[in-house]
DNA sequence: CTACCTTGTGCAATCGATTGTATTTGCTTA
DNA sequence: TAAGCAAATACAATCGATTGCACAAGGTAG
């Protein structure tokens, strides 16, 4: 039943000639013969032959494998990410592995090892909600595995990173709802380990001070992401004496959760209370009322232009030369529904 | 710069033992003496040494990986099957390799392919639309690769396989809608490639006939998933002299682009038409106006059960055994909203 | 006819670890 | 004290492919 498959030696058997011959044979090295070249891949394709790449991968060191870790595939925005993460390695014939973490740091580690162990050639990184310390990343630097941190870039020097920046188009927002004739905007944060760069926050007040608009502590409230807690959130605001008009969601799904909130408390959504949030995840299109805009991050391009700086990392890798560290930033964009 | 990593070799030199010594001593052999293994195991940790995977890979003809292949990552469906099959073969060390095939058929062989030079051990598959031939699958049991079909399963004998009936569920969709007071119920079908068992339609009509209506073959109308051809789909329907109450749509993207249109022609969503539909994705809980039901297929179920299926193909594969095509079913649930 | 070059092949080492089969060491016991 | 046995370790083949170097055969020039 279990049929070995052909290798170079059982070719180089039949026909009697060298493994060395063979090889070359298939590679089509100048110094082989026509005729022996010929007959070796006659019977190669007899046989069906295949590389053993497990062998090659062995020998040349190199798997053309690179590794993705990330919270979870079950946002849409990072399954966005890996679309275009996938698509850009195989195009240059990588293959990607995938490893979420849960936003738990002890499985970003157990899935760096793994990763290491099936030596990946590279790595594309989301870090974790609880990943404070790189140390599991920095080790790779040992085993010569470069890695790009994307979208959710550790706040430190040194590193490769692709992310979308939000501060302008925060500021955009601000602007936006102003010239609607807003006038108290509260904005709906998250949790800190995500907003290491706090941009959303700083465009914030910056949009309020370009505007004239002096900032109100008591318009900005928390949310961890959950549903009851961005509900929360929400009755926070409107149950302010000054309740503002609109409201900035840390994104999209925490909009969708105050939104529902309000509803239930009889708002007319973007009438009595407008929103505006960040990712612009095409499940807000089929929403009858969506928010009114939503900063879009090109998940989607950030895997592509990280997978691309990666490989670039790899190949050059191999020149044995030193590649000063890169950090690409798309600008974001607002998108006005 | 390039810091070779450190082998048994290495050990064995510095220590002046054999590297044979080495590997049993790492491995806690019983015939290794104490003091070695002690030494060893010290100077590993010292010198932070790996054992290299590849080598074993290599060697033991075995990778611990396993291949995915479905049309796309962008659609949440898939996202949650990922999911499911990254958690059960993380679980088992295994690690999941992935690859889009966005539903061509070629895309699907070079994927296929490249996972086959990875020497994956097992593959889950997802058929593309495009796929009207298994060849490219069959050709893998010649390297002794099993495969997995699940969620879009390929209509053959012979396979093993992991999908969710849905037969019954439209039958239980018509008999909610009948309850409620409904005639006349619309059906939207998807394209005839994505619906081989097509039993969507064989409940609707079992259900219809149960409920003692007659099927009337102008309420049945096709969408090719685009949301221009899902619109006109309703516009069909809705367009008919006598109109349907109520829809049943392939999908639920189906069903809400053609609940933009009805809101579009001023008919009110669950009031005027009625929606019924397949998949009870999470964000249709966010609608202001979702479908009234939904059959949720479990695609994280769905994964977790093909891989373990896959991982006992694996395993017992290893004792020789043969095993029965396997055919796991679920059983899908319509859900009330 | 010898020296030398060209062309085509084969040999053998290598990648890193595993493992069956020696072989050595050291101790026990008659 | 020598035989015998157990414990500890070494040797060497192996997995499949690549590649530097050696070498053989045949041809040409001096």
């Amino acid at each position: 039943m279990e049929k070995k498959l052909p290798t170079i030696k059982e070719i180089a058997n039949r026909l009697n000639i060298s493994i060395s011959t063979v090889s070359r044979a298939l590679h089509d090295h100048p110094s082989i013969g026509l005729r022996t070249k010929t007959q070796v891949k006659k019977l190669a394709e007899e046989l069906n032959y295949v590389p053993n790449q497990t062998a090659i991968f062995f020998k040349q060191r190199k798997t053309f494998t690179i590794g993705i870790v990330l919270p979870n595939l079950r946002e849409e925005y990072f399954s966005l990410a890996i679309s275009g993460i996938e698509e850009t390695a195989f195009e240059s014939s990588y293959i990607a592995l995938i490893g979420q973490s849960h936003d738990e740091i002890e499985r970003e580690k157990k899935i760096i090892e793994t990763m290491k162990k099936h030596r990946v050639d590279g790595l594309l990184v989301s870090i974790s909600k609880e990943t404070n310390s790189l140390s599991h990343f920095e080790e790779l630097q040992q085993y010569n595995i470069p890695v790009v941190y994307f979208d959710r870039v550790p706040d430190a020097p040194d590193i490769h990173s692709v992310w979308c920046s939000l501060y302008h188009s925060s500021v955009s927002a601000i602007d936006f709802l102003v010239k609607k004739g807003h006038k108290r905007i509260g904005y709906i944060q998250g949790p800190s380990t995500l907003t290491i760069k706090n941009e959303r926050l700083q465009g914030y007040y910056a949009g309020l001070k370009k505007n004239r608009l002096t900032a109100d502590e008591s318009l900005i409230v928390n949310s961890d992401l959950s549903a009851a807690s961005s509900q929360t959130a929400l009755e926070k605001l409107i149950s302010l004496k000054n309740r503002p008009t609109a409201v900035i969601a840390f994104n999209d799904y925490v909009a969708l959760d105050a939104m529902q909130h309000a509803r239930s408390k009889k708002l007319k959504i973007n009438k009595d209370i407008c929103f505006v949030s960040y990712a612009n995840l095409p499940i807000t299109h089929y929403l009858e009322t969506p928010p009114l805009a939503s900063v879009e991050q090109f998940p989607y391009e950030q895997g592509v232009r990280a997978t691309e700086l990666l490989l670039k990392l790899i190949e050059t890798k191999l020149e044995q030369e030193t590649i000063p560290y890169e950090n690409v930033v798309l600008k974001s964009e607002l998108i006005i529904h």
